[in-house]
DNA sequence: GCGCGCTACTAGAGCGCTCTAGGGCAGTTA
DNA sequence: TAACTGCCCTAGAGCGCTCTAGTAGCGCGC
């Protein structure tokens, strides 16, 4: 340890350790009131120029800080919002990214807790209510819609990127049968005509996405070309779709729209490895436009979801619910947009389109 | 919204709606103190079997639950942890999945802050302190020495993965040069000589496998082939030294040793897609076994820190300093020991390995 | 001189919990 | 019978803040 360790809590005896300095310690310093030194500390309008700069030279020099815990229980609202997310999830960590921001603008503090292999949704969503979130946002939880429904039965919900039934939450989320839509248009647009989904099974947004790609391909005239390979909303779920395809006897597809960046990663990963040229022989598109997926190396086409938007917008709704403006049940979708990049281009032996 | 919505709460009035259950309700609905309550919650000697029952049966029929601010502030201890990570780093994320079971079995419980683009360590830390944080576990902080300093002078913390001097912190990190001295070992042992670094700038523990790697290349006679690229522990940090080395006119080196997995997969995925062959051509190695360097479809060689005992020792750490055990300021190595995948093999023309 | 409104401030009651002292009330033991 | 155990339980004082109600002092117009 080194010799000139600054902290008095060091010293042997266990109970007293110097004592945090409050904001009594403060309003004595100063020669004030308690209420005074609180007023300063919220910004609150009845002191003066002159006692607000004592304050908080006083704070400063006692190394005071609010203790949030009492504010919390001292207020009547906390100001704090639950954010459950899951960690790996890579959109999940743009969405909280963005999140804090839009919180911060409307006077939120946050509380995270991430939903891991050993601690389950339903554990991290106890935890963000018993550190007194007064409002939860689910960022794409997988639980059954009957638990979202008793969670959203205790405090003022928030789903994002999530539909669920009969529950009195708000849901934000992007438009994803568009999105997904335009990608196919896209593809064919530029001659494809073999492409293939590799969908996400039933994580958020994936059944939508499905069903867009085949409403989208028949439309196009291309009902008898649909394929469905079964995938997941992770690198292996797109690495596994990748080596069953490459397995096949039959030609690989001319483009292949995965369900999420991770799962067109994993795509791109193996294609790759086994000598597969993107886009040159398969075109991979994803969804999200996750951090990832603009990477330099990675430079995936994939369709955009204003992730800003939705953060903001998921907060407005918490926001709302909670100052009891409407009740819950609001359903806002925002557009997503297609991002050309670098693993799409024209199918190899550009064929003339089918007509139909 | 639903029309069965059992919140109360939705009832235009801002105010009225209804209170969350307190101790105190569960006390009156059973006919005892809060005190005795308390008691039941905490699990404390002192109720009759009894009556535990009793409480537990009318706090679930109220929907009770004990609030957590209230009970920071009036227990001395708050037996929280603050994490500081970076949402963005696989690594951290491991760590922090290993860190919620470690601190569960010593009773704390954990509030995370997420350092952001938008918001930085000073300001994550900060959240962390103003939420009753008893100590902070600081993943990998990229903050200067000095700042580090002036955190612990006011709350006892540990740094995984990350050295400082003169602070009185505790440390506790991978040993990193037996580490990265043994992929050099491998290496040489398959027959490569042309082996090149990849360093990771002065990110934790870069600096330790960048020097463990020149002292290992030289005890193998190889001082001259001593070969290191700048890059950084980031996706886009090894994709543009791998681009740098596929631009130069000399050939490619044989093997390539990263300082962190990010970086290896930013030189697998250019390496790939610049259609070299991994590892016939060249093989990477990367560091730290982060989840996504297992991945079927990635497959990379690393070296794998032990997470999970890292994550112990941590709450360990701060256990201890917090129950004044010791002063801070202890230094803890674990080993990490290399993990042979599918992104290393033998050098593609087996050359003699040069004697020394 | 009075009331008026304004600013700058204070007293004191909580918020929901924990924790320290006890208070009864058995069942021993002297 | 008194004193001493335990065991189960309660009263009530905080924890560090916020918030409501109120006061003191001032300048203002009539």
């Amino acid at each position: 340890m080194s010799p000139q360790d600054p902290r008095k809590r060091a010293d042997r005896t266990p109970a007293p350790r110097s004592r945090k300095p409050t904001m009594a310690d403060v309003a004595a310093k100063v020669g004030v009131s308690r209420a005074l030194v609180s007023l300063v500390f919220r910004s609150q309008p009845g002191a003066s120029p002159e006692t607000r700069e004592r304050v908080f030279e006083a704070a400063a020099e006692l190394g005071y800080r609010p203790d949030m815990a009492a504010r919390l229980l001292a207020r009547g609202r906390s100001k704090v919002l639950g954010i459950l997310f899951t960690a790996r999830n890579p959109y999940h960590v743009d969405l909280v990214e963005a999140i804090y921001p839009a919180a911060e603008e409307l006077g939120y503090d946050l509380v995270l807790s991430a939903a891991v292999p050993t601690r389950d949704e339903h554990k991290a969503i106890e935890a963000l209510i018993g550190h007194r979130s007064e409002a939860l946002l689910l960022c794409g939880p997988t639980i059954p819609d009957a638990d979202i429904a008793e969670v959203a039965a205790r405090i003022p919900t928030v789903l994002v990127g999530r539909h669920v039934k009969d529950a009195p939450v708000d849901v934000v989320t992007s438009y994803d049968r568009p999105g997904a839509r335009g990608v196919v248009d896209y593809l064919v647009g530029l001659g494809h005509s073999d492409i293939v989904h590799v969908e996400g099974g039933s994580r958020p947004g994936a059944p939508e996405r499905r069903r867009a790609y085949r409403d989208a391909m028949r439309s196009h005239g291309l009902a008898d070309r649909i394929r469905v390979v079964s995938g997941d909303h992770t690198e292996e779920g797109g690495g596994d779709a990748a080596r069953a395809m490459l397995a096949e006897d039959r030609p690989l597809p001319t483009a292949v729209f995965a369900s999420n960046d991770q799962c067109a990663i994993g795509l791109l990963e193996v294609f790759t490895r086994a000598g597969v040229r993107v886009p040159e022989q398969v075109s991979i598109v994803g969804y999200d436009d996750s951090h990832i997926a603009g990477l330099g190396h990675i430079d995936l086409s994939t369709v955009r979801q204003d992730v800003p938007g939705l953060a903001h917008l998921a907060v407005q709704a918490a926001d709302e619910q909670l100052r009891s403006v409407r009740a819950a049940g609001a359903y806002v979708r925002l557009e997503s947009k297609l991002l050309v990049r670098g693993t799409s281009g024209p199918p190899p032996a550009a064929a003339p389109r089918p007509e139909h």
